[in-house]
DNA sequence: CAGTCGGACATTTTT
DNA sequence: TGTCCGACTG
């Protein structure tokens, strides 16, 4: 990675010819270690190009996959199923451009999402060509990518080269600020809102001038478009740019100058993407003006993506784009990858039946070869609640563990638990800890989103920065230095009022009396510090700087006399945050990367059980998975459906997809009966993905749990005699083959005891109309009526057993049970005794 | 300015 | 039911 904006030499940057004949072709993947006497890439590439019979690294590849390689010029669409070696064709390709001398690694320009794929996809061209990867300067996500452009060309729109970058928190602050300037209330129409539609219009690549009118009606009072246009020009003021506009500003300054966008026309002789399923349209717009040749010329552009694993819609990602490919780009080669090297037939057979229930595909089939007698089934479990759900799998991972089933002991490592929400992870945590398993979760906050590593980032931003208005705004009183409310209120005022920083404004407010004499003497301090810190900016190494800043500051020394117990920690991530800086040459080039790149990277030397989301979990795999949760309402989750309608609901189809086809030997799909949520009992439909699984693939686990009372006679009776659970709520095809089967292959399938689950325990007395989960329905069907109970009625509830009613609200009781104590629970689940 | 109370909210998340 | 944030109070 660049360490710095300043020193990327640009167009001159192109591999000096080769020096000598290259002693050693490049050699296949293996793990090939640094590259003999720093032979350069193209050194490499030229030698390859000598040799008569074809190169190694094509050798261990599929045809199809060899055909990706190989296809290198014009358009070109890699359908990449999961686990079809997607990354292995990506690098293998780059190396073969390499090496048959059609680029320069300078000339490749290569685009991922996720710094993550970014790094990998370094390192895998690295023991391709052999190191020399530093001359891969192109190779990057959209952003860094974006930014690297932007430094170059930020004049031409209206920035500074030093541009500084806000993340989400800044712009939400800044938004406020806006919003409270205009008079508006910000209770209301919070500021938080505003930043994810000025987020989403970014992503459609739209200017305030852009905006659909009634987007912009839709906020504060018809003031949607001038509050855009405010935070446009508030950024511009602070020479700021949030992360939509990595990718907007350089898509106006290609289209305002076209002369700099054929610079890099001519410069980017191939243009690789990958995951191009998550793009969204300001990535599409960005790389079709890159993509741009003159008639005859050929576009080489190659998207590899896989439309079955889109599950970023919500975001902005438009898996249109990857429909749209072959219109969009003329003769286009589509290439699909189907051949699966990561999981058994089983897997990919349950998986295959479930996706291909959605509409909007291009359709591809996964198979393997591999396949063995001794294959483990898709296995699906019923729980009572979440409780057991946890207690369950921690057993069976424990009996995985151990080597009970096939006398193999499993790693930790190769197992993991999926979620769809994170606050289903919380159960599992909780069961681990009580039975000593070690787990670790993904995907939690990350380092540079910590409160103390944005802090000490502000006095490093300001130093740099001494315009960065939000940074001051941030510490100028952290630690206390008895600077209020008001003496910021009047910095802010009259910096705003000149139009200056709010640093020079408080250097010329303390020669005044309009600050009391005690803020201006902390403010001169403040003015002092920084004063001095930006002279030593250019003189001390950065990391003494950053060191001397922290202490001066007295922000060490804060945390130092913190007693909470979180303040050791706080203090760990700030030295932590210090020696991350050794790899960066300058603040400034530090500064760049926390903003863009930097996460906390998880101790791997421990053995444990990964717990994470579905999102999370997208690109990696493991022996085990554990898919929890597949209920209606969570998963699909209710408000996929509600918001999304039918895309939303093959997206989340696309979710159950890739939970799992991440695993490679085992899948174990759970649902329960009843689950908690915010607080309330509720109970729970089987998720319509279970019946969208082919049974000859899927097995369902015999009893190893306890059900209680599970469908016992008496409960419930009346309520579900009536209302059809299965009535006029879901159109789909899989749906309706669920429901016409329902009385036979449903309830044999998954046998009786869930089958009354599906029947017995559903939407109550939900009508027709039904959309929200039973507990809300139930909530809002009952209020009206009075309370079937009175307060002291001795009643049944098919978790808790017997109790008193303790006290009614609405449809909501409170009960004390005899053995499970005081609970709230709705009345639709519980009976007179 | 720190600590406490009460109301709103409760999918998914990168850059 | 639990958490977070903002307002209020001492």
């Amino acid at each position: 990675m660049s360490n710095g904006f300043d020193d990327i030499p640009f167009f001159d940057e192109e591999e000096p010819a080769p020096r000598k004949p290259a002693q050693a072709p490049a050699t296949s993947t293996a793990a090939s270690g640094p590259a003999p006497g720093g032979l350069g890439i193209a050194a490499r590439a030229m030698a390859a190009r000598d040799q008569t019979r074809a190169p190694d690294y094509l050798s261990g590849l599929n045809p199809e996959q060899r055909d990706a390689v190989e296809t290198v010029d014009g358009p070109l669409l890699v359908l990449a199923g999961a686990g079809t070696g997607k990354t292995r064709v990506l690098t293998t390709r780059i190396a073969h451009i390499l090496a048959t001398g059609r680029a320069f690694p300078s000339q490749l320009l290569a685009v991922t999402f996720t710094n993550k794929a970014a790094r990998e996809m370094k390192e895998r061209i690295g023991l391709l060509v052999g190191g020399a990867v530093e001359g891969m300067p192109w190779l990057g996500t959209f952003h860094s990518i974006g930014v690297k452009i932007l430094r170059r060309h930020a004049e031409l729109v209206g920035l500074r080269s030093d541009f500084t970058i806000l993340d989400t928190d800044d712009v939400v602050r800044l938004i406020k600020q806006l919003i409270q300037a205009e008079g508006i209330d910000d209770k209301r129409w919070p500021a938080k809102q505003f930043a994810q539609m000025i987020d989403g219009w970014k992503n459609k690549g739209l200017d305030p001038s852009q905006i659909p009118e009634g987007d912009a009606r839709a906020f504060a009072n018809g003031k949607g478009r001038e509050l855009y246009a405010a935070y446009q020009n508030r950024l511009k003021t602070l020479n700021a740019c949030d992360f939509g506009d990595l990718l907007l500003h350089p898509i106006r300054m290609f289209r305002a100058n076209p002369d700099v966008l054929k610079e890099y026309h001519q410069k980017f002789k191939y243009i690789l993407v990958d995951e191009y399923q998550d793009t969204n349209t300001a990535q599409y717009m960005w790389l079709r003006l890159l993509a741009q040749r003159p008639p005859g010329v050929p576009q080489n552009v190659c998207c590899v993506g896989d439309d079955d694993q889109s599950i970023y819609g919500w975001r902005g990602a438009e898996v249109d784009n990857i429909l749209r490919f072959e219109k969009d780009f003329p003769g286009a080669k589509v290439i699909k990858l189907e051949r699966n090297y990561r999981s058994t037939e089983h897997i990919l057979g349950a998986a295959g039946h479930l996706i291909a229930h959605n509409e909007g595909r291009l359709g591809k089939t996964l198979f393997t070869d591999r396949v063995n007698p001794d294959d483990e089934k898709v296995v699906v479990h019923a729980a009572w609640d979440s409780e057991e759900e946890a207690r369950a799998v921690g057993e069976e991972i424990e009996r995985l563990q151990r080597g009970d089933s096939d006398g193999k002991k499993h790693a930790l490592n190769d197992m993991a638990i999926l979620v769809r929400a994170s606050f289903q992870m919380r159960e599992f945590e909780d069961r681990f800890v009580t039975l000593g398993l070690n787990y670790r979760v993904i995907g939690g906050p990350r380092f540079y989103e910590r409160l103390e590593v944005r802090d000490a980032m502000a006095y490093f931003r300001l130093v740099c920065q001494p315009a960065d208005d939000l940074a001051f705004e941030r510490i100028v009183n952290t630690p206390k230095r008895g600077l209020g409310d008001t003496t910021i209120r009047t910095l802010h005022d009259y910096a705003r009022a000149r139009d200056v920083p709010m640093l020079a404004a408080a250097a010329d407010l303390i020669e005044t009396d309009e600050i009391k004499p005690k803020a201006r003497k902390a403010l001169f301090d403040v003015i002092q510090h920084f004063r001095r810190w930006s002279e030593l900016l250019e003189t001390t190494p950065h990391i003494e700087l950053a060191e001397q800043i922290l202490e001066e500051s007295g922000y060490t020394d804060m945390w130092k006399n913190d007693k909470s117990a979180e303040a050791p920690g706080r203090l760990e991530n700030l030295k932590e945050l210090i020696r991350s800086m050794e790899a960066f040459e300058s603040l400034r080039g530090f500064l760049e990367h926390v903003s863009l790149v930097m996460d906390a990277e998880q101790n791997a030397d421990m053995d444990a059980v990964s717990i994470m989301t579905l999102h999370s979990a997208k690109g990696l795999e493991f022996d085990t998975v554990f898919l929890p949760g597949w209920e209606e309402g969570l998963f699909p989750h209710q408000r996929a459906l509600d918001e999304g309608g039918r895309s939303g609901l093959e997206e989340e189809r696309r979710l159950a997809y890739v939970g799992i086809t991440r695993a490679k030997r085992r899948c174990h799909i759970w649902f329960v009966s009843n689950r908690r949520i915010h607080g309330l009992w509720q109970s729970t439909m089987p998720s319509r993905f279970l019946d969208e699984l082919p049974v000859t693939h899927v097995e369902v686990a015999e009893s190893e749990q306890s059900y209680g009372g599970y469908g016992r006679g008496g409960y419930g009776q009346s309520r579900f005699d009536k209302a059809d659970p299965f009535a006029n709520n879901y159109s789909t095809p899989g749906w309706k083959r669920a429901q016409a089967n329902k009385s036979d292959a449903t309830r044999d399938n998954w046998g009786t005891r869930s089958g009354h689950a599906v029947e017995r325990i559903g939407y109550g007395e939900s009508g027709p109309k039904a959309k929200t989960i039973d507990g809300e329905l139930v909530a809002k069907s009952t209020t009206s009526e009075p309370s079937k109970f009175t307060v002291g009625d001795r009643v049944f509830h098919i978790k808790f057993g017997n109790g008193n009613i303790a006290s009614i609200e609405g449809n909501k009781l409170t009960i004390n049970f005899d053995r499970a104590g005081e609970k709230r629970v709705l009345d639709g689940f519980v009976e007179r005794v």
